[in-house]
RNA sequence: GCCCCCAUCGUCUAGCGGCCUAGGACACCGCCCUUUCACGGCGAAGGCACCGGUUCAAAUCCGGUUGGGGGUACCA
C-alpha cells in the first residue's frame, strides 16, 4: 500500500455539525496512525447552496476541535485547488473523456419529462429510473438542440449488467445489481458537475487511499466505481462509519437543538471532551477504557472497531464528559479559558493586577468541581464579582424569612466584625458557637449565612465563601439581609 | 415501490460458538461522605427485537419477520 491519503469533503452549505466532525475525526486520526496526509475539500458545486460563510464555519469548527489539514483551503498542497469550484477545468477534461470514450452522453430532456417519466414508471410499478432515451441520439438531433440553445446536460452510460461490489473496511462486501442503477447525471446545465461525478475525479487525482465517510454514500458508492473504472483510475479502499441520530431516532438535525461544532464551543465545550466524545460516538475501544487523549486516540483507532449501526447523540454523556476535562485540568489552563468569559463578564480587568489573578484562580479553584461547562462558571461566580446580589426569592422566603434567621444573622455579624482574621482558623468557632447556643445543626446557622452573602442556597463551602468575597463585603450583605428580613415581617404585619 | 445497511440495558457500547446466571460508561434510583451544591465512594434496577433452523452447546452462525437508518435528484 502507498502512503495513506484520506479527506473531509463537505459541501459549505451550514455549519460543521457533530456528523461532519466525526467525519472529518476518524479521517484525522487515520491518517496520523498512519503517518498518512489529511486532506480538505470544499464541495461547493451547488451553487445556490454554498456560502463563503459557511466555509469560514467549518474551518471554525475543524481548528476548534484540533482537526489540521495538511492540504486544503488555507495552505494549499500539490494536488490543490482545494474548492471544487475551482477545479472546473479538471472535470470538464474527465467528461470529454467519457464522452470520447463513448460512455457518457448529452442528454436534452426536460425536467418536465423527467419528471412525468418517473411518474408514468411508479404508476406501472415499475422504477423511477431514467429510461435512456437520449443514449442513441442521432449526432443530427443532438446538433439541432444545441443549435436549438438547449445546453442539455451528460449522463453517464451505466453498465446495467452484473454487479458491482463495494469492499467496504467497516461493513465488508456489500453487492449492487447493476441493473439496479440508471444513467445517471454527471453534469447539471449550470455549468457544473454532479456529486457523484466529481467526487470521482477529485478523490483520484488528489491520490486519496481511503474514502472514510458517512453511511448515507454507501448506496452511490456502486456509480461512484462505475466511474472509476470508466476513466481508468484505481479504486480506493472505502469505509463507511455509521450515521448520528438524534434522541428520537431520526438523522440527528438543528431540530435537535445544537448540532454545530461551534455552538458547543460557544456553550462552553471543551475541546478534548468534545473529541473524546465524538470518538466514542461508533467507535470503542475495549470494555473498560472511555476516556481517551488526543493521543490515544491517534494510538488506538482503528477502522475496525467501528460499529456498524448509528448512534444516537447523548449530550448528557458529553456534558459528564466535559465536567471530566475540567476537574482533570489544572488550575492555571482552565483559569487561561475562563479568563477572557470573565473579563467579558466584567469580572475582571483587560490586564488584572496580580492579587486579582490570584483570588480568581482561588475562585476558579472552588468552582472548578461543581461545572460541567465552562459557561456556567460566568453564573456561579457572579457574586464574587458583582456588588449587586440577584437574590433567589423562593429560597430567600424558605432561609431568611424566619425569625431565628434574623437572630443568627444579628449575632453572626457582631462576631464576624471582632474577629482577628476573617478566615476559616477565625471564622469556625464563630459558626459553632451559635450553633450551640441556638441548639440545633451546623447547616441551619451556614445557610442563612449563605443565602445572606450569595443570595442562593448552592455555592462553595461556606468559609471559602467568606473569605474570597471578604469581611467589608460580607458583613454588609448580612447586615442587608437581616434589613430585607425585617422589612418583610413589617409588611407581613 | 425498489435497492443497500443495521439490530445487546433508556443512551454509547464490550462480546467475534462454551470463559455470559451478558461486562463497562452515561443517565436514573438508593445509601455513604457532608455545611448547601457539586465532587468522591458504595449499591440497586435495567438489555441479547421476534420466529425458525445449524450445533452436544448460540447474544455470537444461517434464513425469515418486524423495526430503524440510508439511497433511489440537473443536493452533497
Amino acid at each position: 500500500m502507498g502512503q495513506v491519503r484520506v479527506r473531509f469533503a463537505p459541501s459549505p452549505t451550514g455549519y460543521l455539525h457533530v456528523g461532519g466532525a466525526r467525519t472529518a475525526l476518524f479521517n484525522y486520526l487515520f491518517a496520523q496512525q498512519n503517518k498518512g496526509k489529511f486532506v480538505l475539500r470544499i464541495e461547493d458545486t451547488d451553487l445556490a447552496r454554498s456560502t463563503e460563510q459557511s466555509v469560514d464555519g467549518i474551518l471554525e469548527g475543524m481548528t476548534f476541535l484540533g482537526l489540521e489539514w495538511d492540504e486544503g483551503p488555507t495552505q494549499g498542497g500539490e494536488h490543490g485547488p482545494y474548492f471544487q469550484s475551482q477545479r472546473l477545468d479538471l472535470y470538464q477534461q474527465h467528461a470529454d473523456q467519457l464522452v470520447a470514450s463513448g460512455r457518457a452522453y448529452h442528454c436534452f430532456c426536460t425536467p418536465e419529462e423527467l419528471d412525468e417519466m418517473r411518474k408514468i414508471a411508479t404508476s406501472k410499478k415499475q422504477d423511477p429510473k431514467y429510461d435512456g432515451r437520449c443514449r442513441h441520439l442521432t449526432e443530427e438531433k443532438r446538433q439541432a438542440h444545441l443549435q436549438a440553445g438547449r445546453k442539455g446536460i451528460l449522463r453517464f452510460k451505466t453498465h446495467s449488467d452484473g454487479a458491482t461490489v463495494v469492499n467496504d473496511l467497516i461493513r465488508g462486501k456489500v453487492t449492487f445489481e447493476n441493473k439496479q442503477l440508471d444513467d445517471f447525471v454527471i453534469w447539471k446545465s449550470d455549468g457544473m458537475p454532479t456529486y457523484n461525478f466529481a467526487v470521482v475525479v477529485d478523490d483520484a487525482l488528489m491520490q486519496i487511499s481511503h474514502i472514510i465517510r458517512g453511511e448515507d454514500h454507501l448506496s452511490n458508492t456502486p456509480k461512484q466505481i462505475q466511474i472509476y473504472k470508466a476513466l481508468g483510475f484505481q479504486v480506493p479502499e472505502f469505509a463507511h462509519i455509521p450515521m448520528i441520530l438524534g434522541p428520537d431516532k431520526s438523522r440527528l438535525s438543528k431540530r435537535h437543538g445544537a448540532t454545530s461544532v461551534t455552538q458547543f464551543r460557544d456553550e462552553g465545550y471543551l475541546r478534548q471532551a468534545m473529541v473524546n466524545y465524538l470518538a466514542l460516538l461508533g467507535w470503542s475501544y475495549d470494555d473498560a477504557q472511555t476516556l481517551f487523549t488526543y493521543d490515544d486516540l491517534v494510538e488506538k483507532f482503528s477502522l475496525s472497531k467501528v460499529s456498524k449501526n448509528p448512534a444516537v447523540f447523548d449530550i448528557k454523556k458529553l456534558q459528564w464528559m466535559n465536567g471530566v476535562y475540567i476537574r482533570e485540568m489544572d488550575l492555571d489552563h482552565l483559569y487561561q479559558i475562563v479568563l477572557p468569559l470573565w473579563q467579558n463578564a466584567g469580572f475582571l480587568a483587560a490586564d488584572p493586577k496580580e492579587s486579582e489573578v490570584n483570588r480568581a484562580k482561588l475562585i476558579l479553584g472552588e468552582l472548578q468541581s461543581r461545572g460541567k461547562l465552562l459557561t456556567e462558571f460566568e453564573e456561579s461566580a457572579y457574586y464574587f464579582y458583582k456588588d449587586q446580589l440577584e437574590y433567589n426569592e423562593k429560597v430567600v422566603r424558605k432561609v431568611l424569612y424566619k425569625e431565628q434567621a434574623i437572630e443568627i444573622l444579628t449575632l453572626l455579624l457582631s462576631q464576624m466584625l471582632k474577629v482577628d482574621d476573617f478566615t476559616q482558623t477565625d471564622l469556625e468557632p464563630i459558626f459553632t458557637e451559635a450553633q450551640q447556643k441556638f441548639e440545633c445543626k451546623l447547616g441551619d446557622i451556614i445557610q442563612p449565612i449563605r443565602v445572606a452573602v450569595t443570595g442562593t442556597n448552592v455555592s462553595p463551602g461556606i468559609y471559602e465563601v467568606l473569605m474570597l468575597i471578604g469581611r467589608a463585603k460580607s458583613c454588609q450583605r448580612i447586615k442587608d439581609a437581616v434589613e430585607m428580613a425585617k422589612a418583610h415581617f413589617n409588611e407581613v404585619k
